[in-house]
RNA sequence: GGUCUCGUGGCCGAGUGGCUAGGCAAGGCUCUGCAAAAGCUUGUACAGCGGUUCGAAUCCGCUCGAGACCUCCA
């Protein structure tokens, strides 16, 4: 066991993470643009997160997680005239901006909830943040790497590029990059195609605008992270991650404003998350290929045979390592559940486990611990971490045929390493954990219910009342209570 | 067109120069009144072609195929 490895995309390479501050971890992750609901490759991204967020707690660092809530400022393209996709969103459902990301990130919430990843340290959103972005929109006019143009401010990347090597993140030039832009048509304010906007002039029309030195407007998309990041995690800082698909131009963008302002390009280790494709395309709101998570857990989709639970659904997520394209299918998910099924089976098994045997076991614990450390070391390759979980079923099997095999103290050290990995770290729930077990429940509950009643039936129709009202009496005080009516007995479940 | 990534057994998915990944499915066996569950076990896969090497899924080249990004996207 060794330090922690990631695989920084920066450099292209992996590299041993090693904190600006001993102990203490600063990571910022993008989040969502709350103005439709999250489908589930949104939800992977956020769960790889999730298991590094959780990992590094798990090795006893203090970090500050910071991930955003873009409510403002991203528009639906770059033209001049874009509209921002919350202000979009607002008039297709007739209500306000500010109700549309209420509502799709009370939605987003429930998600991450449902799913069991842990809330984030700071969650600030760009519309809290207009003063911050405005005053690095000054800073870089300030230092020369952007200019004023009718009421909006664009980064000049011509300039910055003289200076700094634009397109250092995703491997681009500033050439390349032209050649391969189309020409401004004349109604655009920028002096170049690569130019972006820091700050952007509201229409008449725009109904998100705020008062700032150069007019009523609006920030652009990829200033408020940098403005975010700076302000709670320093100029500065450890982890910044995101899906690939913000590489370029978000992540460029944000390395730029970073340098511009500071002199820092912000952090030292870039971590992209790959997509979750669905019939071998990746998931987008854009083009309709997706599943929403809310379908997984329903099983209310035609890409699904039935629900899942979310503990599932992520388990299936984490068998894949952050880097890799996942592609999602019914199939998969189904192997994942029985696979599931099993690690718990095995859990249950290691916590009912007697007190007895001798001691010491034959199995290495410790050595097994250690190559679990490895494995998430490793830039956070849960796979294989899953597959050492395995090997401690097979030990714990071994155990429950010979307790001599993990040994008292081994069965000990081996539940308490087990759960860690498995609720701390991955982020399982058992079945009565997740609520989202409820579908499958109800169909078990409704299986048995329906015996019972036919046994209380039949008692009623011999006039057996003494069996008839015990069976009612018992499953009133377990809490169901019975309801006869002309077509028959119904029950329900008293809260 | 440019930049980049990938192609692993029926499916998902690790590995990145020699040593069993793992899960699911499938076959066999054990247990079992039947069934289920559970356990044990088997399978030799790395797109194709060429090269480097004592040795390549792993390195290099080419071919074919897939995907991502190139100012909407986690």
């Amino acid at each position: 066991m060794s330090g922690i490895q990631i695989y920084d995309s920066h450099q292209g390479a992996l590299s041993t993470f090693e904190p600006l501050q001993a102990g203490r971890v600063g990571m910022y992750v993008c989040g969502p643009t709350v103005y439709s609901h999250v489908h589930l490759g949104n939800v992977r991204t956020f769960l790889s997160f999730d298991l590094i967020f959780r990992y590094l707690k798990y090795r006893d660092y203090t970090v500050r997680y910071v991930r955003n809530i873009t409510d403002a400022g991203h528009l639906v393209d770059d033209a001049d005239e874009g509209e921002d996709k919350v202000a979009k969103r607002a008039k297709l459902e007739q209500i306000e901006p500010m109700e549309v990301v209420q509502k799709y990130t009370v939605n987003f919430h429930d998600v991450m909830r449902a799913f069991n990843a842990l809330p984030p340290s700071i969650e600030p959103t760009a519309t809290g943040h207009i003063v911050e972005q405005i005053a690095m929109t000054q800073q870089l006019l300030a230092n020369g790497w952007a200019y004023e143009a009718n009421g909006s401010v664009y980064f000049d990347v011509e300039a910055y590029s003289q200076k700094h090597p634009y397109g250092e993140l995703s491997g681009r030039n500033t050439e390349e990059m032209m050649s391969g832009s189309r020409d401004l048509d004349g109604q655009s304010d920028k002096r170049s195609p690569l130019d972006f906007a820091l700050w952007k002039k509201a229409s008449e029309a725009h109904i998100m605008r705020w008062a700032s030195p150069w007019g009523e407007g609006f920030p652009g998309w990829h200033l408020e992270c940098s403005a975010m990041s700076t302000k709670y995690l320093g100029e500065e800082f450890d982890i910044h991650g995101g899906g690939m698909d913000l590489k370029f131009p978000h992540h460029e963008c944000e390395i730029a404003q970073n340098k511009g302002a500071h002199h820092h390009g912000g952090a030292r280790y870039w971590m992209h998350a790959n997509m979750l494709t669905l019939n071998g395309k990746r998931m987008s709101k854009s083009t309709g290929n997706t599943l929403l998570p809310e379908e997984v857990l329903s099983g209310d989709s035609p890409h699904l045979s039935k629900a899942y639970s979310a503990s599932v659904a992520r388990f299936f997520i984490h068998q894949a390592q952050y880097r890799s394209v996942l592609d999602f299918s019914d199939e998969a998910l189904q192997a994942s559940e029985k696979g599931h099924q099993r690690l718990m089976n095995a859990f249950t098994t290691l916590s009912q486990r007697a007190n007895h045997g001798p001691k010491e076991g034959q199995f290495d614990v410790e050595a097994w611990q250690n190559r679990c450390l490895d494995a998430m070391n490793n830039d956070f390759n849960s796979p294989i971490l899953i597959a050492h979980l395995f090997d401690a079923v097979r030990a714990i099997q071994a155990d429950h045929q010979d307790p001599g095999h993990l040994g008292q103290m081994g069965a000990t050290a081996l539940l308490s390493h087990l759960k860690a990995w498995m609720f701390d770290v991955l982020g399982l729930q058992t079945d009565a954990a997740s609520g989202a077990a409820g579908a499958s429940s109800q169909k078990a509950l409704d299986a048995a219910m329906a015996i019972v009643l036919d046994a209380r039936r039949k008692a009623r129709e011999q006039k057996d009342w003494a069996a008839s009202d015990a069976i009612r009496d018992q499953l009133a005080a377990g809490g169901i209570q019975v309801k006869d009516g002309a077509e028959g007995s119904t029950y329900s479940i008293q809260e």
